[in-house]
DNA sequence: ATATGGCATCTAACCGCTTACATCCGGGCG
DNA sequence: CGCCCGGATGTAAGCGGTTAGATGCCATAT
């Protein structure tokens, strides 16, 4: 291996003049930095990672905590809300990283059981910051956690109070769909497909569509299940809801995510249930097969990448400057509107919906219609 | 920061003892272990990875480096065989590396252009040695990192000659797809729709399609566009192919990934024409959404979770002793026969697809129907 | 000629941990 | 009773960088 040492040596200078060449900043004269530059490509030198983190007193990485729903068996029946969801907002870490020279490590947890905390310990000795997906990871391990170092919580709850929260505003979203489906289509009777209890936006998407029901005269929940947010766990909703509710569909199926609601469209399309013309159905997140499904998905679309982008930007603000106090911030959500939900086929319109609120989590009940505060 | 000298002062013993008790080797007095690591708890001290790293001389820490064709703009005309393609690779891997508590730093590469070789340079000062994803990073770079470290090229050209190839068998699976459509339906005249030039998979599947062709007489290559491996691009391939065979169509359209057989199946679907009874339709790598189109899409599987863990694996070892001669390990495929080939609708048949060569690369032409070496 | 100041460069301490080797200690044995 | 031995523990030298402060040098000011 060749180190610092070596190539100040064939350079005839000192280490402190090699590392100064490498950071290309300070006086070093052209004649030295020229000679020192040679020598360290005929070495082929490669400054250390570790030893710089240890003198530098920084890492200059962060972790990424993901969740891994899927079942290593099931590679194809993707539960992958969360594959996806991970992936795209890895991608937006990675790019807002790669443009500050840091590096990402990153780590899946098992949804099962408890996390595995010593194993987050280490990792919490191996970065500067660590960015948190979702519910997994109980409250008071997170605020154990930031207690060490940053922590920003990606796409968890909002109500997380322990350390910085960057989420997409599933509330509003979830919001403005319902409120599309009772105003625009005059929808009342709704039937529910709910994610697991313990992913948190499916909550947030929950609480939203009970207020809307409940503020709404006429309106109601004629049934509801719980999915698993797998293609799968949806088409067994679909199933029990025809056995259910017998000759009387609701007049809407709102799905807690896209997965599950295109298993529901199989199940209607399986027992000649027609969408949107005896029932409309609409899902969550605008993952990819949403707009090729037959009919075309009415969803909402996340802004994952941007999430992982801005969860960044907010951990690298905290490592720069800790001590600030945990902030939530909400990230806009747009309403997709395909065909699903009754709108005519062939039309796509796309609506921004603001987030409710941001800034410190007030956890006060949302106020829908309360003018957006515009995130950062 | 709490330290190691914190804990060894607080607890009255010299931090090799501590050292001792953390890793739990060693013979150290119950009375003494018990008393440090009590020490430990309440300072809730954390070894720090980099004076690790530095102090054994290995850091347990491998990169992954992967490819985002993606565009930013684009979220969600995935172009997502990437996309999908590196999540599960991705996921092998880390399952592998949780087992030995080793850590996984991650780096995407944009497809354009030249491949950022600093960034790839100081990667290498901060792993034990590095997983490469497919093909954009070019032979000689290759070459001279796997100077400097070991490194795994995973599903890259089986022809790399500098370092250890984990891939799946495309060139099998694609020749076991093809063979199924001349021989099992009598399709006769073929079009092809191709990847991009730089994917190293691409052109593995193409060879095992040209030479079969070849070699079958009366079959014929009616026509080729090249896509990249998107939907968009093979809407648009379906288009072309439209425009250009006019009334005739081919037996069958031969995709070189999913996205793009569906991408040709929208097309066919606007323009009236039939799958699989006016033509068959056949994709590549079995991603989520091929089950669940209509028609069902017949593809071959990939396993791309296999391949993170045989990657990973290949890699430690090399790490544990270097030197060892590069080797190529191809992983076998399976293929899927849903409808959309003219097999009967509502049908599943998998069959696995043996890889036909394995070991060090012969580089030689596959001879089809060779007994498979078994990998590993 | 001498003092002065600023730039280029060097010296060496330090980052936090691992570990080879040294040391200490108590008991069994001759 | 002194020696030897082995297990428990301590000492301190690295690991490969960074960087504060020291040093040397030379041109300019006095």
């Amino acid at each position: 291996m060749v180190t610092l040492y070596d190539v100040a040596r064939l350079a005839g200078v000192s280490t402190a003049t090699v590392s100064r060449v490498i950071h290309g900043q300070d006086r070093v004269r052209d004649s030295t930095r020229a000679r020192v530059q040679q020598v360290i490509e005929k070495l082929g030198y490669v400054p250390d990672g570790a030893a710089q983190s240890l003198s530098r007193r920084r890492k200059n990485v962060i972790g990424l905590v993901g969740v891994e729903r899927q079942s290593p068996k099931e590679q194809n029946d993707i539960e992958s809300v969360t594959l996806l969801f991970y992936d795209q907002v890895l991608r937006g870490v990675e790019a807002r990283l790669r443009e500050n020279d840091w590096s990402l490590l990153i780590t899946y947890l098992r949804e099962a059981g408890d996390p595995d905390v010593p194993r987050l310990l280490r990792l919490s000795g191996q970065v500067d910051g660590l960015l948190i997906g979702e519910g997994i990871v109980p409250s008071r391990v997170i605020a154990s956690l930031s207690k060490r170092l940053p922590v920003v919580v990606v796409a968890g709850s909002p109500g997380e109070r322990a350390a910085d929260v960057v989420a997409a505003d599933n509330r509003a979203g979830s919001a403005a769909l319902v409120t599309h489906l009772i105003a625009d289509h005059g929808k009342r009777r709704l039937y529910h497909v709910d994610g697991p209890p313990s992913a948190p936006d499916a909550m947030e998407r929950r609480t939203a569509l009970s207020e809307l029901v409940a503020a709404t005269p006429g309106c109601q929940l004629v049934g509801s299940s719980q999915g698993r947010f797998t293609v799968r766990s949806g088409e067994e909703a679909g199933v029990a809801l025809l056995a259910t509710c017998g000759a009387v569909l609701p007049d809407a199926v709102v799905c807690a995510n896209d997965e599950m609601a295109i298993g529901v469209l199989r199940a209607f399309a399986r027992a000649g249930v027609r969408v949107p013309e005896h029932v409309a159905v609409v899902g969550f997140d605008d993952m990819f097969p949403a707009s090729l499904y037959d009919p075309p998905l009415t969803t909402v679309q996340q802004p994952m990448r941007l999430l992982g982008e801005r969860a960044c930007i907010r951990l690298l603000d905290r490592i720069a400057d800790p001590g600030l106090p945990p902030e939530v911030e909400l990230l806009p959500t747009e309403l997709v509107l395909r065909s699903s939900c009754g709108c005519p086929p062939g039309t796509l319109t796309r609506r921004q919906v603001p987030p409710l609120r941001t800034g410190r989590a007030p956890l006060a009940p949302a106020r829908s219609g309360q003018p957006a505060a515009v995130a950062d």
